[in-house]
DNA sequence: CACGATACATAGCACCGTTATAACCATGGG
DNA sequence: CCCATGGTTATAACGGTGCTATGTATCGTG
């Protein structure tokens, strides 16, 4: 066997790439950026990776996970809906807290070297499993739900709730809504109660 | 007075990067291709505009103003909550005629030479008016809606249906959807009985 | 210990956006 | 009618990009 690679390399190329989306944007994406930062050559990114599109492949597959983290350090508790409301909450807190690489986690991304291959999908859809999971002990706990017994309708229905926090989410970075997340927990409530998950006139 | 610009080929600048973008992705577009494509230097991209982002601002307000006229073709008939299924149904086929330009819409973009400024959000945001409108007929049509009479239900309603279609929309076109539009229409169904504006068994 | 495969550094290629310079040329004033 | 004005345009260059070819150093194995 040959030389091996120094593991440390490639972990540090990937955190100097999510500190550098993060606090620059993705400009400062850039071969000899990166080699400085990480005071090796540019070839580090081509001998760890097979070049800029696989490192951030990696930079979002650990974004990616680390979302899945956070949304499993939402508590089950014996409230389901209050479980998928803060899961909502937890969501949003991540997105705000690194837009650019919450921006680099959906593309097709217009100008990032990166696109998302059918197995970056899969693995991204990991992250969905805490939101179906939740969506489905809300059916378990109410069996009276219109939904409740239709085929894979945990799965339908996250994927709606995700689909209205996405683009509630996705507006709000672009600067189209300005209420602090007032668009975002109106239109996510809006489809649990189209849903049928929540009464039609919430107390709340 | 000198020598006047002549406006074609700015109109013929703005034609080839919609058309660049369209056809071969973001990547494709650079002032050398630009110039080339429209037998020009790429002096041109500077003197009818300020640069390449200024250039892509012109195609986004375009696509925007695209979108508006294609909104703004659905027919306005006696029931407004077709009407506003057929505005959706609209806003999905233009997103899937060009998913570069829809995508480009909707900023900040990681890796195109533009930063949506708040002169392009306002412009963007008129492409919203007729959505509001037909919500707005909705309300009119039916005074017993839960949220008919509270301030501006019918502009936060809007902006909840959008962020719905337009959340299935990023995802359906990022690949973590693949049910040919049925997510994007049961997630703004699904925010239409939320917000009371449809019943909940809906016949349809 | 020596071999060979691999990591790494250097230098270079073709491309990018942008800009300085100079030539061009349509126009308004004399 | 002619000419000076000044924006338009082309050419060339600067610094940057991703990436690759080449050479060297370094490690694991036999």
């Amino acid at each position: 066997m040959p030389r091996a690679a120094d593991p440390t390399v490639a972990a540090s190329l990937v955190e100097a790439a999510a500190r550098l989306l993060a606090t620059e944007g993705p400009a400062a994406l850039s071969t000899r950026r990166l080699a400085r930062e990480i005071g090796a050559s540019t070839m580090a990114v081509y001998t760890h990776f097979g070049g800029m599109d696989d490192l951030v492949r990696a930079v979002v597959r650990a974004a990616f996970d680390h979302l899945a983290a956070e949304l499993d350090r939402v508590p089950v508790t014996d409230d389901p809906l209050t479980d998928l409301a803060q899961l909502g909450l937890a969501y949003r807190r991540n997105a705000l807290a690194d837009p650019h690489l919450y921006l680099a986690m959906f593309g097709p991304h217009p100008d990032l070297p990166y696109q998302p291959t059918e197995a970056d999908r899969v693995h991204g859809l990991r992250t969905f499993t805490t939101l179906v999971q939740a969506v489905q002990r809300c059916l378990d706990a109410d069996p009276l739900a219109p939904a409740a017994g239709t085929p894979d309708a945990a799965g339908r229905i996250a994927a709606q709730v995700w689909a209205a926090a996405h683009g509630a989410m996705t507006l709000e970075l672009a600067g189209f809504l300005d209420d602090d997340g007032a668009t975002f927990t109106a239109t996510t409530l809006a489809v649990l109660v189209g849903v049928g998950l929540l009464p039609d006139n919430p107390s709340q």
